[in-house]
DNA sequence: ACCTACTGATACCTGGCGAGTATCAGAGCT
DNA sequence: AGCTCTGATACTCGCCAGGTATCAGTAGGT
């Protein structure tokens, strides 16, 4: 009864992902018969069928889907355990704190200036700070609450804040001292963007598809989106642009998040100083 | 740069375990030298030192520590991938449910009884279902906030429930309509018991340490030790034992608890029929 | 209806590496 | 000293991952 071996696991995504055997191969960088025969193996060893074969390519079984979402959590997860254990090795590591960029910039030096120790920021797109925990390219995120996923970490809340919309300030709706969910959703000329969910679809609507901050950026930009955002992420707003509180949107909670159980000295401390900084600030 | 694989992960926490090449080599069904060759190839390529050998046997470094513990996690998702997988591609696989054994009988039978899908029950013991949870031994499981892990998995409440201590019946504190947990702290004949911390270590204090609920029942048949439970545990309560409730111990919820980002279809209903089932039930 | 192009599967060979046996080397014990 | 325990080293062997060459089936163009 062997046991799932790393290799096959990342021969399989890598096919699912491509469903395709001979670009997977390549993407490997090993040739296509051996890839094949792999994933045979692995479908009679699991006993279960993962790709129906096809002319044109492949297609994921719904045993291949749970194992591509499973055999990524996995994959995730030996990742970490090898970078965490190379950076342990490293006497003077600086921590690693990754969060989204376009968030705000203010909490973030405050932070930054208070801490004794050297901290290392990784800026990512939204929706990336969760991975890049999972896997252990970072020690800590700062993430919002409701936006990201906080499942499967820790967390503590640093502050809470409402949401602004931004928009063009020639625009009807920018001369408002405040605004409703109401007033800002399905403004015609300004549709919200849409962000892909976490399985990298789009749900429906009229605004744009964006997947990072510099393509939303570039659209508030030419006024072609209406933005509801929270507070302290004005920091990118142009001279052109207007913010008006949505009162009624749910409010935005910035947490700082690590992975559970996380042993470490550094992060507890870093956690403690962060709350202690910011508690009260905003 | 070649990768983790896993084989090096579990020979790596064999050796771990055991501080001891040959016993660890035993375990595993491998001889000592390759044991010896692959865990110093395993350093070499993070480059970091995990053991320091010695006459003696063998005792983890820092680095070792970190391993350790993310190996652990490695592993489990990886076994989690298979079972899953497995499961998956059974066309008429039961879900599996896990609960502590000692836990409420009754609100599982009900839950049982109310639902449609046949649900196999596993029972272990304190603080395992987590682990049952995340390497895919199990599908959803009972759990008791404030008392277990809950990090990583979705939740939802079933209901929530006071305490109550058990005391011998003819104990003074029997007699009392009612306790607080200043009253039953440091009794000096009824110590409480100490159950292990997630490290396997236990904390200090009077009382008898006990890991398994088979060891706490035995301990109170005897009236030796006081206990303090949720209030629907009482299940495995003797005659020459009176449950007084305690007003100022936390609120216990029983919550059904699931691996995150489970896509399941099965696993979505039955926590939707078992929040219904329940609501408003206790 | 043919041929072509593209898919994944098969056959067969080769080399590297994981595992085994035998042995060494050093530090405590008696 | 000699025994015994530890982990490390030397060397061989055999399996299996990977490569090359080729097959086989279907879609689509002509």
């Amino acid at each position: 009864m062997a046991d799932l071996e790393t290799r096959e696991l990342r021969y399989f995504v890598a096919v699912a992902e491509e469903l395709h055997f001979g670009r997977a191969a390549d993407r490997l960088g090993i040739a296509q018969p051996p890839l094949s025969r792999a994933i045979r193996q692995l479908e009679h060893r699991l006993g279960v069928q993962l790709l129906d074969r096809d002319r044109r390519g492949a297609a994921l079984t719904d045993a291949g889907r749970v194992l591509l979402r499973e055999a990524r959590t996995a994959l995730d997860a030996v990742a970490a355990a090898e970078r965490r254990t190379r950076r342990a090795g490293d006497p003077k590591r600086p921590l690693v704190l990754v969060t989204k960029a376009g968030a705000s910039h203010e909490l973030l030096r405050r932070l930054l200036d208070a801490l004794a120790a050297p901290v290392e920021v990784l800026l990512c797109e939204v929706g990336e700070q969760a991975r890049r925990l999972r896997d252990g390219q970072a020690d800590v995120a700062l993430m919002h609450r409701p936006f990201d996923d906080l499942a499967g970490f820790d967390t503590a809340d640093l502050c809470v804040e409402g949401q602004v919309a931004i928009v063009p300030a020639e625009h009807p709706l920018a001369s408002r001292e405040q605004l409703t969910m109401a007033d800002v959703r399905d403004v015609p000329d300004l549709p919200i963007a849409r962000w892909p969910r976490l399985d990298g679809s789009y749900p429906d609507g009229p605004g744009p598809e964006v997947r990072t901050q510099s393509q939303l950026a570039q659209l508030v930009a030419l006024g072609r989106t209406l933005l509801v955002i929270p507070a302290s992420s004005r920091a990118w707003q142009w001279p052109e642009h207007v913010a008006v509180p949505v009162v009624d949107a749910p409010d935005v909670t910035t947490v700082i998040a690590w992975p559970r159980s996380s042993r470490s000295q550094e992060v507890a401390s870093l956690v403690r100083s962060a709350v202690t900084v910011l508690d009260g600030l905003c």
